[in-house]
Formats: structure tokens, C-alpha cells, sequence
DNA sequence: GATAATGTTGGTCG
DNA sequence: ACGACCAACATTAT
């Protein structure tokens, strides 16, 4: 669940929440799988002492730059971060204590998400694609990667190492709003539709930034930011989990299919 | 109460 | 190179 906005909302809240140039005075990690390397007594030692110097969002990775490491926390599906609080949650993986006295708690209920300490960021980070949103990815710069592959379009826009940060949520929207179908082939778009596509996906990620995420479903499990607030992007869905109910453009009724093993939305009658 | 489905990614196997 | 399938895991919906 957490694709690209809701990252970048967690990243602002941070910075918001003044955990820069803060250093990390105790680290303690309860559940051992949620850390990729180094081992968590490795782990533990090294980033005690290490001051936070910048908070940044690649893709849907969080990237903490410390004083002598770099912190990489990939979310997957569940993870969250929590400040505050004291007693332990049941889905509480690391927590980290901070240097004011404050505690950086992260949460994850399925245990998908990983931390990693590494040297350089690079090493992990290379294999990601453009930023969506940066001045780099530009109309012609997703003609090119359309045009270098025959896939269907819907596994091309998950595929972090094209485009890095879109998820099922954004993606069916952007397609919906684009108004192409999932299952068309990348080398079949025209200028005009990749066009339209780029504006598509500039688009749903801008508003899904604005209105700090999606948080789908009334359970805990799903995504809120650091301060606990719940994003309110689920309210501008215009397909996601919208099946059977009318398309918010032509009226058609929207239906749910599959495609590269992920539920996906779409209207018939506006996505040929 | 069993079974299916769930936002992500990485691996294997054709 | 690409897609189908599975695995990691816990919880909710059917």
C-alpha cells in the first residue's frame, strides 16, 4: 500500500516533525527478519550514536542519510512508522530511541518490510527507475521506454526498474485516467495516448501527495503517516476497489479483472 | 470454520 | 525478455 505519495508523506512528516540532526541513542529490533543486514546485534552497535542528517524518498524507499551509514526501509505492504508512544505494539518490529528522548517505532503487521544498513545507498538503489515526478521523466522519455518493450502496459508502469514508485492503486487510476486499457501492449501506444498517459501518472501521484495518501479500509492495518493521521486520497478514487459501481465519467459500471496476478480496475467503455 | 483475497517484491521456471 | 506462479505473513471478507 504504500506506493510513491504515501513514501513522500512520510518523509515530509518527518522532517516536519524535527527528527533531523537528531542521533540515535538506542536501537532495538524485535523481530529479526524485518532487517536485511547487517545482523541486528551488528545493526544495533553501528547505529547507535549516528546522527539522522537528511530524510529522502527514492521510489518507495525511505533514505536516511546518517553520519556514518545509510538507513534504507522499504514499507512493502504494511509497514508504518509510529513516533511516540511507549508501550510495545504487537506489530512492533524496530525502535528506535532518539537523542530528545523521542521513539521512532516501526510497525509491521504482514512483515514484509526491510531495513538495510549499508555503506552506500547505490548499491541497493541502482537498479530503481526515473522518478515519475522528476524534470527527467518527460513525455519523451516514457515514449522511449514504451517503444523499447512489447508488454502489456499494466506490469510495465509496476515494474520499479522503469518507473520507480507506482503501485496497483496509482497505476489503475493513471490507466483510467489516460483512458487506455491494462492489457495493451506498450509498443502500441501512440504519441498522443503516451501523452495523455504521462500527464495520467504526473497526475494521480501530484493529488495522491496533496491529500497525504490513501488510506483504504477503517482497520489499523492500513496505511496512516507518522502523526497517526489518515491520508484522504482513498476519497478521489476513481476506479480502485470501485467495482461494480459507476465509472465517475461515462457512467458504465466498473469491473475488476486480473492482470499480472494483481487485482485491477477498470471501465470498460473509457479503456478499450 | 474453511477458503480466498490483500496494497509489494524477488525468486524460479518455462 | 517476459509472464505465470509461488513465497514471505497476518488479517479480513466471503
Amino acid at each position: 500500500m504504500p506506493e510513491l505519495p504515501e513514501v513522500e508523506t512520510i518523509v515530509r512528516e518527518m522532517r516536519e516533525a524535527s527528527l533531523l540532526n537528531l542521533s540515535i541513542k538506542k536501537a532495538e529490533v524485535f523481530w529479526e527478519r524485518s532487517l536485511k543486514r547487517p545482523s541486528p546485534s551488528d545493526f544495533c552497535r553501528q547505529i547507535t550514536g549516528q546522527k539522522i542528517l537528511k530524510i529522502d524518498r527514492r521510489g518507495k524507499f525511505l533514505v536516511f542519510t546518517l553520519s556514518e551509514h545509510t538507513l534504507l526501509v522499504h514499507l512493502r505492504m504494511t509497514g508504518k512508522f509510529i513516533i511516540g508512544g511507549d508501550e510495545i505494539h504487537p506489530h512492533e518490529r524496530i525502535r528506535l530511541t532518539l537523542s530528545d528522548g523521542r521513539i521512532l517505532r516501526y510497525e509491521d503487521q504482514r512483515k514484509f518490510g526491510k531495513w538495510e544498513l549499508v555503506d552506500k545507498a547505490e548499491s541497493v538503489l541502482t537498479d530503481l527507475g526515473i522518478e515519475p515526478l522528476s524534470a527527467e521523466f518527460t513525455v519523451g522519455t516514457l515514449l522511449a521506454f514504451l517503444k523499447a518493450h512489447s508488454r502489456a502496459l499494466k506490469p510495465f508502469l509496476l515494474d520499479q526498474k522503469t518507473i520507480a514508485g507506482l503501485g496497483n492503486i496509482y497505476v489503475d487510476e493513471a490507466l483510467w485516467m489516460a483512458k487506455v486499457h491494462p492489457l495493451r501492449l506498450t509498443s502500441s501506444l501512440t504519441k498522443e495516448e503516451a501523452k495523455l498517459l504521462h500527464q495520467a501518472i504526473r497526475h494521480v501521484l501530484t493529488k495522491g501527495i496533496e491529500n497525504t495518501g490513501t488510506s483504504l479500509g477503517a482497520q489499523r492495518a492500513n496505511y496512516f503517516s507518522v502523526s497517526g493521521r489518515r491520508g484522504s486520497n482513498q476519497d478521489e478514487l476513481k476506479v480502485f476497489r470501485r467495482d461494480g459501481l459507476e465509472c465517475p465519467r461515462c457512467g458504465e459500471t466498473i469491473i475488476k479483472i486480473t492482470v499480472a496476478q494483481r487485482g485491477t480496475h477498470i471501465c470498460l467503455f473509457c479503456q478499450k
